[in-house]
Parts: structure tokens; sequence; C-alpha cells
RNA sequence: GGGCGAAUAGCUCAGCUGGGAGAGCGCCUGCCUUACAAGCAGGAUGUCGGGGGUUCGAGCCCCUCUUCGCCCACCA
């Protein structure tokens, strides 16, 4: 049967076929009930709201790579998917929409607006899981799971009442960050510092019964108007006296006392600090240190309220201006200094954020901490690169309590239930209908909603079924691996460790991989402000999956950031078309080849036989390895210079004769030889790049076990046992035909031209070696009369090389250019009489003998020999191209 | 203010526990050789950021300086 692939590869084409293929067949789906050894990844869920990016494009390629892998050797694989409700993103998409059409959602309500949102997930919602599947990602997606499923809701209503039930979960009237845009509260992780260009303005208070100001320096001088002190440091010489006085505040006349706290700075500003605890996280505490009133001076808009007289209704960044303008009009302005501070922003919307007074639900960590660093300090889960496990400790070991109340709607509503009788909170998780303390059906639910990152830190159990004991969890969790970036680290690993430890009594996963950024050509950071995105479907769409995987998976070097750039996806792109170039010539010589019949142990392999086996083996343990130490790099190189390099450049090369010759024999096993290892090699890139090799594996002659690739073998050793000997003598032959090349390219003979070459060996044993590969060096090297022997006679004129104790001689009578020729020969005989001098001094030296390790001597010993051996070689050469002039 | 990382060929980066520096792209020369010009063969290219130290031996270990990133942090 004739099986053959079309010239050019379509990437498009085949990769649409083979998803569709693998999807419908259940390829992807893993057995709960199996006995195969398990292991899982859970997927970090990207936002509903989410468009493939190179952060996911990177993400799910590692974890699909290790995924297919697994597989392969023998495990029974759980990728589990699913998508992120997200709470405030997905929530202000919505808003953004119901703008669009002149609405909000107060004239919704919140029942309407929470319908619209499902509504939104149900049409447009989770575009990216179709996005992944552009990528070859084999995830069981019947599986699928989103963090608003009844499941996992329940399983967030019964961490949440357990957590209160441990008196872990506890409400509390604090400074907290506020969005005045999103109007809800944000946990200090949601909280972005951008450094600023602001201003320091100098104010001054009147002294109360003196004709003295005290001068304050602050970078939002709005916030004078709810301030309550001012504060000076008890040792100030400048200001001891005042300590205890009054201050009349500017525009409000409200007289504030001048305290004395440790607090300030003397050297900065002023030495004198306004005092505004309701809206100041440091003022909060001196506040509360010193008794003080807490006057909250804005709604919940970032409006000045009641409290602001005159101001009430500004909003905030307009009443800055005007109290400005108003201090400077009374005389009150001292100054304005250009100052830069850290300003934080929400980082759903870049708004800027208010320390803001309000009764917020939070989550006593530090218990759930000292776990969750006990558990990477032991090992249960190790995090690589090892690096990050610093920041982790250094986070975890200054955690404060997490503030998990939001106050949107799109979320899990907080199962806690107000009594209106006895005021009491009742935590249930079935839906309250009385009151847990007096009994009264006067309830209300509160209306504040999770913090999207409460049901996240859930996902490796709550998807698997948590909180019933199902046999999936008992299967697959702990997962053996997280696949993740840095930028998540708190946000996600870490709370998934503290409630996986806390809920399960196991760490969530084993192994936590955190790989690189993805970042453009210039190293900057892709955003769609900057407009240096590249769209990752366009990618796909150009230079095929296949080419793209294998771009990213080539630079996810561990700890280092990934440059990416579309020239560099072309390059893996041609390596893609090189397999496929080299498959399909493999196809056209294995047309009446039947592997069922051909056994490798039949035959007596030649010399590059062996030593492309040799080198498969090689490169099947070293990229096995790679993978296990998630080198993803390094297994990518691995791949790339053995197929390209070995396979394709000197191993298709050497078997033509055989192919296109008469012996049958010969072509029969040469045929044997490169079906297994391109069969093989096939098998060893397919969790890099899945398509193009099952494609072409389908194609291949006779049957195999598996329906696709993917259920195949991985390989992880060599075929059958290879004689060392016969690998090094194909390396001389090598060596000998790159030598001769190299003449031949330094003559300038015509590429077409067959030279004649007289190899003179130093030992019978290499010229055995010769005789043996000498078709190969007639037909590699493009030679016509080969003459070789120990000791041969040398031509009157030749070129020289010497590889390995052969020296190769290219005869040209009267075509050597003597001069150019001797020169050739002055240059090398000079570099290794460097070499020469090098060793011979390096091995002359006592110290180095006495301490070197023996195989550094034996190999420098090695080296020195082989120098000098080229080196007298070469020596004559040059003394018979002289004798010529 | 604390912590982390990076500096290696023109560009982007590898380089394991220290044993005479590598790849890809780009560049130069010659080739449409019946799998592949998205290709083939050959070639050039480096005070491994500066300085000091440890060592028989340092790109790698220690100290220090310089220049870039990033993360965390309540100096108004």
């Amino acid at each position: 049967m004739d099986k053959q692939l079309p010239k050019g590869y379509d990437p498009a084409q085949v990769e649409q076929k083979w998803y569709r293929i693998w999807e419908a067949r259940g390829d992807f789906r893993a057995d709960e009930t199996a006995a195969a050894p398990p292991y899982s990844i859970v997927i970090p869920p990207p936002n509903v709201t989410g468009v493939l990016h190179m952060g996911h494009a990177l993400n799910n390629t590692l974890q699909d790579i290790l995924c297919r892998w697994k597989r392969m050797t023998g495990h029974e694989v759980l990728w589990m998917p699913g998508t992120d409700h997200a709470g405030i993103a997905t929530q202000n998409v919505v808003e953004k929409q119901l703008a669009a059409e002149g609405r909000d959602r107060h004239e919704l309500g919140r029942d309407k607006f929470v319908e619209r949102v499902w509504q939104w997930r149900e049409e447009s919602g989770g575009q990216i899981i179709n996005q992944l599947k552009h990528l070859g990602a084999t995830c069981d997606w019947e599986r699928e799971r989103f963090t608003m499923d009844e499941g996992l809701s329940r399983a967030v209503r019964e961490v949440f009442v357990r957590l209160h039930e441990d008196g872990l979960i506890y409400r509390a009237n604090r400074l907290i960050n506020w969005c005045p845009r999103c109007h809800t509260a944000l946990s200090d992780l949601e909280v972005e510092h951008q450094d600023k260009k602001g201003h320091l303005w100098h104010l001054r208070y009147p002294v109360v019964g003196t004709d003295r100001h005290l001068v304050v320096a602050t970078t939002r001088p709005e916030t004078m108007l709810g301030d309550s002190a001012v504060a000076v440091h008890p040792e100030d010489e400048r200001y001891r006296e005042l300590i205890g006085k009054s201050v009349l505040l500017p525009l409000v006349d409200r007289e504030i006392p001048v305290i004395a706290d440790e607090y300030v700075d003397m050297e900065f500003g002023s030495g004198a600090v306004k005092i505004t605890p309701a809206h100041d996280f440091n003022d909060f505490e001196i506040g509360k240190r010193h008794g003080l009133e807490l006057v909250n001076i804005l709604d919940e808009s970032g409006v000045i309220n009641e409290n602001g007289g005159r101001y009430q209704g500004q909003d905030r960044n307009a009443a800055r201006q005007q109290i400005v303008a108003d201090l400077q009009d009374r005389g009150l302005l001292e100054r304005i200094d250009d100052y830069a501070n850290a300003v934080g922003e929400c980082y759903r919307c870049r708004t800027i954020i208010e320390p803001y007074l309000s009764k917020q639900w939070y989550v006593a960590v530090k218990p759930l901490a000292e776990q969750a660093i006990a558990a990477v300090k032991d090992g249960r889960t190790k995090i690589l690169p090892a690096q990050w496990e610093k920041t982790y400790f250094e986070w975890m070991n200054n955690i404060q309590d997490w503030c998990v109340s939001r106050q949107i709607w799109w979320g899990h509503r907080i199962p806690a239930w107000f009594c209106d009788d006895c005021g009491e909170i009742t935590v249930s998780r079935e839906d309250a209908r009385v009151c847990g303390h007096c009994g009264s059906d006067k309830l209300q639910q509160e209306t504040d909603v999770l913090d999207t990152w409460f049901s996240s830190a859930l996902w490796p159990f709550s998807t698997m079924g948590w909180p019933e004991q199902t046999t999936a969890l008992k299967k697959f969790y702990p997962t053996s691996c997280l696949v993740t970036g840095f930028d998540i680290l708190f946000f996600w690993v870490a709370r998934m460790m503290m409630m996986g430890l806390k809920f399960m009594g196991e760490v969530p996963f084993k192994e936590v991989y955190i790989h690189a950024l993805v970042r453009d050509a210039q190293g900057q950071k892709m955003s769609k402000s900057k407009g240096n995105v590249i769209d990752p479907l366009t990618v796909v769409e150009e230079y095929g999956a296949d080419a793209f995987r294998y771009t990213l998976t080539a630079f996810a070097a561990m700890g280092r950031d990934i440059k990416l750039s579309t020239e560099r996806i072309g390059g893996y792109r041609n390596f893609v078309n090189k397999l496929w170039n080299a498959s399909r010539f493999a196809l056209m010589n294995l047309e009446d080849f039947d592997p069922a019949t051909a056994d490798l142990k039949r035959f007596e392999l030649s010399l590059a036989d062996q030593w492309i086996l040799d080198r498969f083996a090689a490169t099947a343990r070293g990229t096995n390895q790679a993978l296990a130490d998630y080198k993803f790099n390094d297994a990518a190189g691995l791949l790339y210079s053995f197929t390209w390099h070995e396979f394709c450049d000197w191993y298709v090369e050497l078997i033509k004769d055989d192919l296109y010759g008469e012996n049958t024999a010969a072509r029969l096993r040469a045929q044997t030889v490169l079906y297994t290892v391109l069969e093989g090699l096939l098998r060893l890139l397919h969790p890099v790049i899945p398509f193009v090799t099952e494609e072409i594996w389908q194609v291949l002659p006779g049957a195999r076990p598996t329906a696709s690739i993917m259920q195949a073998d991985y390989p992880r050793d060599g075929y059958v046992a290879v004689d060392s000997a016969a690998v090094a003598k194909m390396e001389l032959l090598m060596d000998v035909i790159r030598a001769i090349r190299n003449l031949r390219g330094e003559l300038d003979v015509a590429p077409g031209r067959k030279i004649a070459v007289v190899l003179d060996c130093q030992t019978a044993a290499s010229e055995s070696v010769i005789r043996e590969g000498e078709a190969c060096i007639r037909s590699l090297a493009r030679v016509g009369e080969l003459r070789c022997g120990v000791a041969i006679e040398h031509p009157a004129q030749a070129s020289t090389q010497v590889a390995g104790d052969v020296e190769v001689l290219i005869p040209l009578a009267g075509l050597i250019d003597v001069e150019e020729e001797q020169a050739r020969l002055q240059k090398e005989i000079a570099k290794l009489d460097k070499d020469v001098q090098f060793f011979t001094k390096k091995l002359s030296n006592e110290k180095f003998v006495a301490n070197a390790p023996p195989q550094v001597l034996e190999k420098d010993r090695g080296k020195l020999q082989a120098a000098e051996e080229k080196l007298k070689i070469l020596r004559q050469g040059l003394v018979k191209i002289q004798a010529l002039k």
C-alpha cells in the first residue's frame, strides 16, 4: 500500500483533524479506577473572561508536555481543566456591557444582574477553553469545572463553615483597601503599588492660643478634613513645648491635639505629621494608641461626605485641588515639593484605592500558614526552581489575616445570616431559616461575596468532588505537579497549600514548577497599551501549533524569562518542516517494508546503524531525565540536535547507498534501522510536537499496537545492545569525512567533482575502520579514487588534514597554490603548537599532577598525545610543501 | 528599606557537583547533490560586566564595585 505524505506540511488542517479525533475518541479521559500509577495536574484555571495570551500558552504547553509524557510512560493521567469565575473582573465586563446600553447594575437589581452574568458566561465566557485546544492541550474536558459550579460552591460553603467553627473566620471593623470604582474591599495582595510622581504639600496649622503655625507635610492634602491630631516625635526639640497643646484644623475649624509618638521620623518633611486615623493605615494604628477619634470623610465612591463640611459632594480629586487652593488663599500653604511615592491601585481597574474604614470578614491564616511552611520545609511539596522557596517562606512568615469579603454581586455569597431580633450571626452550610441563637426567622443573608481566590484555593480538591470522598480524590490527590507563573505564587499557590493541608490533611501537590514570564523580543512585558502583544492564536495560524510549542519549550529554561520573537518561531517551524521532509524521505524508501517481519537482532548492523542507535538511546535517556527535572529547554535541545544534526545530516545520508543499491539484504537492514529510529523518534518528540508526530506516525508502514501515538510507549533507552567500539569507529569515519569536506572547501573544489584521496593510517586498526567505511567516505565526501593503508606512500603534492590518527591527503597535482597551502598549514601548526605547549606545561606542573583527579589527568594526557601526533604529521606535510617551492 | 535574579560570539540565550568556552539566529564562501533553498557543505567570531581572593586549575566558589530587571514593604 502506498502511504505518502504531501510535499508541504499543512499544520492547520492536520491539527484540526487530529484534535477532533483525539477528543472524540476520549483519548484525554482519566480513569480513576485504572490500576496504573496516577499522575495528576490541575490547570491554573484561567479567568472565564480570559483571552489566551502568551502566559497561558507557555503554562499549558508545559503542562501538556508533562501529561503526554506521563501518559506514554504508563501513568493514568488526569489533567483537570476549568475556569475561574473571576469575581471583580467578570462583574466589570458585564457592567461595561450594561453601561453600553445606558444602564447599570443597580437598575437591574442583584438577582437580575447575577442572572445576566450567568447568561454572559453561557454566551461568550470561557472562550479560552477552546483556545487551549488549538494548542493541543489534552485536558480531560469531560471533567471541566467552573468555580461557581454547584459542587464547587458546596465545597466553598463547607470550607467557610468549618473555618468559622474552628474560630478561624471572624468579622472586624478595620481599615481596608477600598476601590472607589469597584465599590469593594480588596485584600492586600489585590493592591498594586506604583511609584507615581506627586507632591508633598506643606500645610500650616495654626497653634491655638498663639500666633504660631505648625507645619505638616502630606501627600494627600484632602485627608486633612479627617485629621484627629498632629503627631511629633517625643524627643523633637522643635516641638516639645507644643505637645499637649492644640492646633486649629483649617477649613473645618476643628481643634485637634498635638501628640507625641515615636513613629514620627524627625528627619522627614517638617517632622510633624497630620494624623488621619480613618484614611491611613499608620494613622489608624497611632489613633488606636492615643484613643483618637475616627473621622471618615469619604463615601464609598470616594466622594467627600457630610464630615467634609463645605466640600461635601466633591470627588476626592476635585476636593484636593479645592482644598489646596483654599489653604493658599488663607496663607496656610507653606510650600509644595515634588515627591514620588507608591500609590496603591486596584489590580482590576487601576483606580487609586482608599484606605477605608469598614466591617469585613477575615480568615486568620497564621495557623494555616504554619502548616504550609512546614510542608515545604520537610519536602512534602517541592518548589522549583528552589529559589522561589525563599520567596514563599518570606511571604508565609509575614502573612497578615486575609480579608475575604467583597462588596460585589458576582461570586459565592457568604453563608452568614444576620438576625433582626437578637443581632447575632448564623453561619450555615444550608440556607438558614431560623437564627441559630434565638430561633427567630427574621434573617437577612450577608450581601457580601467571597474573594475569588477563596474558591481557587480549594481547586485541587473541590474539582475532584470534595467534600465527598470520591474515588477521583483517592486516586489523584495529592496532585503530582502544579505548573504556574510566579505572579500567582501568593494569590493562589500559597493559599492552596494552606487549604489543602487544612481540609485534606495532605499537600495539594508534590511539586510546584514555577515558569518564567513571556516577554517581547526587547524584554518588555507584553501589554495592550504598549502594543507589543503577540497573540498566540495568530502564531498558531501562521507557524502551526507544533512550531510554537517547540519554541516555548526550547526557551523555557528554569528561572529565566522568555524573550519571544516571531523569527525564533520561524526557526522551529523549519525544524518541524525538517522532520516532515525526513519522514517523506523515509516513507519513499519504506514502501516495500513491513516492520512486522523486520527485527533489528536479525541483522549484522553497520557502523552507522550502531552509531545512530547509540545516539538514539542517549537522546532518549537524556530527554527523560530533562523532563523529570523540568528542564524543558534541555529536552528540546537534545531532540533538536539529534533529529537534525545526527539523524538527518548523517544517518539518512549514510544509508542512501544501501537504500538505493542492489543489495537487498543491506537495503532491508537499512530500512529496519531507519524505520526503528524514525518511529522511536516520533514518539520521543510527541509530547512537544503532538500534531506532526501523530500525522507522520499514522502513515508509517505496518501496524502498531495503539491507535494513537499518544498511547504508545515513550522510549526510555535503546533498542539493542550496541558495541561502543563500533560507535567510536563511526566517529572516526565521520571525522575523516569532515576533514575531506573541509579540505574541499578550503581548496574550492566544485561540489559535484569527485576527488582522489589518500588516507595514511597510523595503525592497522584504523586502516580496517577506513576499509569498513570506505563506501560512506566515498559517497559523503564525494571521493573517487581512494587509497589507504599504514604508512602509505604520499602523493607529491597534497593538502593535508588530520582526523584521529588518520592523515587525510588530497593529491592535487598542479592545482595547489603552494603559498596558500603553506600558510594554511603554518596556521594550523601554530595553533597545535600552542596546544602542545599548554598541555605540556600543565602536565609538568607537579601540583597539578598531584592534585587533579586521575580522569582529568588521563584526559589531558590523551589530548597532549593527540595534539603531538597531529602536529608531527602536519610538520611533515609542511616540509613537503616547502620542498615544492 | 528588605529580598531575588541577570550581565557569556553582532542578536537571543545554554553551560551539571570548578578541569583548555557552546547552540540557534545573523554574517562570509560555495552549491537548485533525485526528503527538504523553510535546504546542503564549509568558515569567521568571545580580556565569559570591572577589580580582588580561594585553588594545581575559576564562566562556575568567596568578597567588592558597576549596570539593568523583578518581588515585597505603612515613612507622612
